[in-house]
DNA sequence: TTTAATGTAATGTCAACTATTACATTAAAA
DNA sequence: TTTTAATGTAATAGTTGACATTACATTAAA
């Protein structure tokens, strides 16, 4: 199971908003085209963003800002806001270990502060990353001879 | 998106094969009623296991056991073995971004390695842990008074 | 030859992802 | 005030993967 491409394309998102938000006006179907999905899709995950208090979307007349500043914005903020996990967890443990096992009523016990671990490993190295460090990379690219 | 149930189921499997393998043969009925799911179901994992190199499974007679010493089998070789990803890759990169765009054209560059590194933190805490640490663990609860 | 396994094909249910159409709502601008 | 160009969201659909289950051919030991 791969992590949804909300996620890509969340940080897609904030990508175009720096790049383009004082040249044009950042709406869902600009943003479709960039990213070649479905606008709606992209008005589903602003909407996402927005809820977790990441952008601010105008109504009526459109456009989408950061809601602060982006290198405040971590790849984890992102990961949590597009709703990627069910309850926080990262792992799917079977549900129903037989309680009469001796195995399968101590499994998720023991199993379950390693399952931690490894999570956490990865959502601190989430934690790394800011949308500044990827405007920042694409800004050089553009500068770069071809 | 969770990581599938395939693995914790896979980790029971070895734990199970630890604590009860001198007792009992360990045969995928056997396994499904600690475990609780379909045997069918286990047999696929099994199955998915020994193409990893990871166990050997008596077919006829039935049974299953390690391939190499629990020690040397960690939590990333059985991820691995239960085939959770595609073409390893753990985020799922949304597929065409618009080449005419700037940032369309350049986000992948951009993103590739710091998904990269996450997916390594995640993988390397994964080989921090052995099977022989869940069955230690296991065995310890089974010592310890109710 | 019997028996108790594994291996696997076929089928089904369910949930999540992604796409798409349609339309009510909004707020600025004309 | 009307027009216009957005957002917000419901409804529907196709596709895929997870997990469950039945059925049965194959295997190898007893």
């Amino acid at each position: 199971m791969q992590i949804s491409s909300r996620f890509t394309i969340a940080i897609h998102i904030f990508s175009c908003m720096e790049t383009f938000g004082k040249e044009y006006k950042i709406t869902s179907d600009f943003l479709a085209s960039s990213i070649n999905v479905n606008p709606v899709i992209i008005r589903k995950i602003l909407s996402q963003l927005k809820n977790a208090g990441l952008i601010e979307v105008a109504r009526g007349t459109g456009g989408t800002t950061a809601a602060r500043p982006i290198d405040q914005i971590t790849f984890y903020d992102v990961y949590l806001a597009v709703d990627l996990l069910e309850e926080g967890e990262l792992f799917h443990f079977h549900d129903n270990p037989n309680p009469n096992c001796p195995v399968g009523r101590n499994i998720h016990a023991v199993l379950d502060d390693k399952l931690e671990h490894i999570q956490e490993a990865m959502e601190n190295e989430m934690k790394r990353y800011t949308i500044a460090d990827v405007a920042k990379d694409i800004q050089r690219c553009l500068k770069a001879p071809e």
